[in-house]
DNA sequence: CGGATGATGTCAGTTACTGACATCACTCTA
DNA sequence: TAGAGTGATGTCAGTAACTGACATCATCCG
């Protein structure tokens, strides 16, 4: 029998999200996360920097998986398509709309989790724009295909998580489609009829 | 005699930001701060929420300040230049480069800082957005708008107190004016040209 | 003159997070 | 195969941010 039970971190990663659900971020211990998982605290820590980086565990991978897509692009696609391309793949790191859904609840319910999060959109904005900068695309080109493309992404993401449970609703992937067109949309508008909005 | 002297709230704010700026925001502690204000760690905390708090105690009258410029321009005056006098308003709510300059090194050294600074700039894009949609202004428009004003206000502030102090430099206002006639021109370009940069 | 007020002090407690060191199944090597 | 490493975990003590409850006492107001 092995000393210790393999998977520590995926342990902690359940009980964290599952008392957080459950009695909020704020009401939960991480020396109750460490009991429910059958740890230690020490062993958190070890495992996570903190107490709210648990939520984001999957953001090195997410990031990785955006920028790889981006940076894989035929150098012949425009800059907007190869952005597209990113956010789909970034999306296929996302596991389940259920899931999803209860994690957008726990964080929107405490401002430390939000600041959190802003944080790590920055960062994927950096990388992003240092991935656009490789193509080719100019300074302030980059920085704003960057914001753009995450802008479409949140808007997608949160009509995603945001839709009737019940309802048979279209998939993330779609939904990014259907955002992005109407950035297109927008951008490509007229600037006569724009003010008219 | 008074039995309390008179500026609790402005000592501990003066005794944190020359001990951040000392020692760095890490190596301070609350009591530290408290000491040297003479005043004790439980008074902090009663003026501030938390220690990172300090570094922007200026942003409600900041915000209120864009936010009454942008609300008070002429209904005639087209949206952008509604934002450019509510950033100008803004700017004169900074004290002087050289406090700036501290205050930027304190938070570009500490993520915990620039957390915060992120949920701020959060928190002025939506009173922006709701301002901008008071004028009349449509859904995406409004947000886009603010979005691109504050990246207005984020580039000249940099230009800001990034300058060299010895040359003496063009000073805020002048810079926003600058940015935003970048962000014209940027906009206003054809996209054949937009494409070539 | 006396009670209400409000900013501060005092104190005890919780909890996130850290450093140092111990433990011990497993593995690799001589 | 013995014995030295390795690595994930446990143990323990400590620091510091933050909170709640209650005391104090100059000032103000009726």
């Amino acid at each position: 029998m092995a000393r210790w039970e393999p998977d520590s971190r995926r342990r902690l990663h359940e009980a964290a999200f599952a008392l957080y659900a459950e009695r909020g971020f704020d009401s939960t211990t991480v020396a109750e996360i460490a009991s429910r998982a059958g740890l230690t605290e020490r062993t958190f820590f070890r495992h996570f920097a903190d107490k709210r980086e648990v939520l984001f565990a999957g953001s090195e991978t997410f990031q990785q998986a955006m920028v790889s897509a981006v940076a894989g692009a035929p150098g012949s696609a425009a800059p907007l398509d190869a952005v597209a391309a990113g956010l789909e793949a970034a999306a296929a790191q996302i596991p389940g709309r259920e899931l999803a859904r209860q994690r957008q609840a726990i964080i929107v319910a405490n401002p430390e989790l939000q600041e959190r999060e802003l944080i790590k959109f920055a960062s994927l904005s950096d990388a992003l724009t240092n991935t656009l900068r490789d193509r080719g695309l100019g300074d302030p080109a980059a920085r704003l295909l960057a914001e753009a493309g995450l802008a479409v992404f949140r808007v997608a993401f949160d009509r995603w998580t945001d839709a009737d449970a019940d309802a048979d609703e279209r998939d993330l992937p779609a939904l990014i489609q259907d955002s992005l067109a109407e950035l297109r949309g927008i951008v490509t508008e007229d600037s006569r009829t724009a003010a008219a909005r």
